[in-house]
DNA sequence: CGATCAGTTGACAATACTCAAATACTGTGG
DNA sequence: CCACAGTATTTGAGTATTGTCAACTGATCG
């Protein structure tokens, strides 16, 4: 039961999310579970990599330290974030010291099942370069939509993307609040609300609570592309 | 030797870089040239993904039809960006059209060929996964760069992030021109140029030609998380 | 019903963009 | 090696956009 939802839990991490069932119960199989107290040390640097981590629970750092001891955090992760995977797929050394922050879980993967299991069952190598080549493909359009100078151009890049994915192609419903949608495209809720009060004006778009009806693509489409109002 | 610099040009490409010379010769082995003008059809929607291609040069555009048969262009990709991968390693059709909006010259990799080579190979698939991994956690933190409200945020997690690689702890060279990561970082040159004046002034970083140097890491942190100046 | 929180609206201030012009920088041809 | 054209970068002044602050609505929840 309890690896019951380890499965599940596996099929929701952005590595392995959308992968096959069977995929994920493998996955599960060689799985280790490893609880951590604040301040434990998962990996230092330099050490082989032997396997990587899924982070369940809690929170871990990544730092190096400079020759003087001073420690340079290179990224903080949190739950259903993967992190040493590079170098273990890679087959290089952990370039880096992993702590936890605070008492977590973690879900790791040892090197040598992993590769058995990939080596056994190619088709999951594919499906997890199916995955993350969806997401590399996401966040490239979505890096595109944040270069944009003007938040109604950020806004209606953003719009459009949502609306290719497959089943929403004229009306959706927003996944995010418009506080955090705001915040993604870097901007507030204040303007957030204008930006989208206006394109209603113009009438590219109609709003239903949450739910947000594409009424000009086109429109649209030039105010992304143009970055402002004609 | 036309060999040899198909091995070196997918050593560039981003679904290839960083793989071992060994893997680099193994992938041309399999790969195919195709040529194609302008209007020349690659692939339609529903054809079962039998191979995925990397765009040597040229244009391509990724569209699907509306059932009036209105064309609604989900991507362009231009020469280096790999594209049908998704389907093709997830073992499902293509979900959409794909013609050259120019003369184009394509690689093309037999999904057939491709999977005995992983089978055969499982170090290549996870150095594919390895080199994809990578480039997910960069764009990760750029769109974290990317979200933050003003340019001195954006721009001083860009120059933390690119401080990150290794080997240039405190000072790197701008791969890019400073008019495109003005761009990048959805702001304009000007702009740009003084906000670099004005770290400088506040001796953050120093400037030599597109060299720059981290002053004050800490300043720049701080400047970072709080979007702004104190 | 009062409290809290997301969302909206208004007035104002700060930031960033536009336009214009000066100044470097680069590569080319003489 | 120098002059020149063309491009990239910098600087200045004015304006537009966006962020801040504050007040208000509406929904949710105990």
């Amino acid at each position: 039961m309890s690896n019951e939802s380890l499965t599940e839990w596996l099929g929701k991490t952005p590595l392995f999310a959308g992968l096959k069932h069977e995929h994920l119960v493998a996955l599960g199989g060689i799985a280790e579970l490893k609880n951590l107290f604040r301040q434990g040390l998962i990996f230092s640097e330099g050490d082989p990599g032997n396997g990587f981590y899924i982070l369940r629970d809690g929170k871990v750092k990544i730092f190096k330290l400079s020759p003087e001891g001073k420690e340079q955090i290179l990224h903080v992760f949190g739950p259903g974030e993967p992190f040493g995977e590079v170098p273990v797929f890679a087959g290089s050394n952990f370039p880096a010291n992993a702590v936890c922050l605070e008492k977590s879980s973690l879900v790791f993967f040892p090197r040598s099942a992993f590769v058995d299991l990939i080596t056994v069952n190619p088709a999951l190598a594919l499906n997890m370069l199916a995955v993350m080549g969806r997401r590399l493909r996401q966040f490239t359009e979505m890096i595109d939509a944040l270069s944009l100078k003007e938040v109604p151009g950020r806004l209606a890049t953003h719009l459009l993307l949502l609306s290719k994915k497959p089943g929403q192609e004229k009306d959706f419903e927003l996944e995010l609040s418009k506080t955090q949608l705001a915040a993604l495209l870097g901007t507030i809720p204040e303007t957030l609300s204008r930006v989208l009060g206006r394109l209603r004006q113009e009438k590219l778009i109609r709003l239903e609570g949450s739910r947000i009806i594409i009424v000009d693509r086109d429109g649209l489409e030039e105010l992304a592309e143009q970055g402002r109002f004609l």
